[in-house]
DNA sequence: AAGCCGTGGGA
DNA sequence: TTCCCAAGGCT
């Protein structure tokens, strides 16, 4: 080995970029997980189930994602199936899941593979970025995964494993340039599906966010950042603006209908936070306490000693719970939902936490 | 382009 | 407790 050889990792980048690639599948054929969604290997791809588990899985855990999928593809097992589907029962189905865009996406692509796609997926990155919710990942990931097309897949994973393979400083979100770039000059033409998903399992088992397994690592021979030993700083990340304070008020009111109690819901608007969800009735939620604003009815609101706190991704909520009886006069908007059954309405997690407080008040 | 958009788990 | 983060997309 001669002095050129033995620097190279110091100049932030691997030695040879096209060793990278046999190095990783080799790891990956004897390490990959098994996924409901994975193919086994030699087995053919389903681009209905890859589609679906890259959407389910954008900034979800797997270990959330895995049950959520199971039960989906039981009740809706083709495109042809989702494409049929009820547009409530399909975000009644995502609730607990967060980002609910993404269902309305889901369902509005299957509609579009259904009538103008002859019912399949196109094959290419840019047919597939013209669907709803297809951005240039899951594009890339469907090609590639789905379809054995070359197509350069960078999530967050390949971000992080990338950064440290070329050592790349520069701090997120400015960086992504350059590791897009990165990435392609690794990216095999074979396998380019088996490599991303090998890009992301070993991001999520061996080159993790804290205390990366570098003794395990398939890539470490192969690593800038391993070399200058700064494996675990990077990637540098800019700082994000700290999350403020929201308060608000959540309105359980009830009566008694044909068949038990029964408590007011409404229909979250289609856009903004939680669009298109099934809610409890809430008035505005500001920097102050809004008290009894926006009540569904005028009533004889009592308040509880409870609430609900929730963590959104840009600010917090806390919600204080109110209770009233709805009187003969005038009908609020909204359905009647019977209280026993509250866990079929497809709750949002915030909601089906206040509700959880209401009834325990309720029973105690 | 940077802010909006959920949730649950790990440290 | 609090903070960070995960197989991102949309505007």
């Amino acid at each position: 080995m001669d002095a050129k050889d033995s620097i190279a990792p110091l100049l932030s980048k691997p030695a040879d970029p096209s060793a990278v690639a046999p190095a990783l599948l080799d790891w990956y054929d004897r390490h990959r997980r098994d996924l409901p969604w994975r193919a086994k290997p030699g087995e053919a791809p389903d681009p209905y189930r890859v589609w679906l588990s890259e959407v389910m899985l954008q900034q979800t855990t797997v270990a959330t994602v895995r049950p959520r999928f199971v039960a989906w593809t039981q009740r809706w097992p083709t495109f042809a199936d989702l494409a049929a589907a009820d547009e409530a029962e399909v975000m009644a189905a995502w609730a607990g899941l967060g980002y609910y865009a993404r269902a309305r996406n889901l369902l509005a692509a299957a509609r579009v593979i259904a009538t103008e796609h002859g019912g399949a997926l196109p094959r290419t990155e840019d047919a597939l970025r013209q669907l709803p919710g297809f951005g240039a990942y899951t594009a890339a990931a469907v090609a590639a995964i789905a379809f054995g097309e070359r197509a350069v897949v960078v999530d967050a994973n390949v971000e992080r494993v990338v950064a440290r393979l070329f050592a790349i400083s520069t701090p997120l979100p400015a960086a992504r340039p350059a590791i897009r770039a990165a990435t392609d000059r690794i990216t095999p033409e074979q396998r380019a599906g088996d490599f991303a998903q090998a890009m992301m399992d070993l991001g999520q088992a061996v080159c993790t966010v804290r205390r990366p397994r570098c003794l395990l690592c398939p890539l470490s021979a192969h690593c800038a950042a391993q070399a200058s030993g700064e494996s675990e700083r990077l990637p540098f990340k800019k700082a994000k603006p700290e999350r403020p304070h929201r308060y608000g008020t959540i309105f359980w009111l009830t009566r008694e209908g044909v068949s038990g109690r029964e408590v007011l819901l409404v229909r979250r608007p289609d856009r903004g936070l939680l669009g298109g969800m099934r809610a409890l009735p809430t008035g505005p939620w500001e920097e102050v306490q809004p008290g009894l604003a926006n009540a569904p009815i005028q009533t004889d609101w009592r308040a509880l000693n409870a609430g609900a706190s929730h963590g959104f991704t840009h600010f917090t909520l806390d919600l204080a719970l109110v209770t009233g009886e709805a009187h003969g006069a005038g009908e609020p908007a909204g359905e009647w939902w019977p209280i026993a059954s509250l866990g079929d309405a497809g709750l949002p997690t915030v909601f089906a936490k206040a509700a959880r407080a209401a009834m325990g008040m309720e029973a105690g």
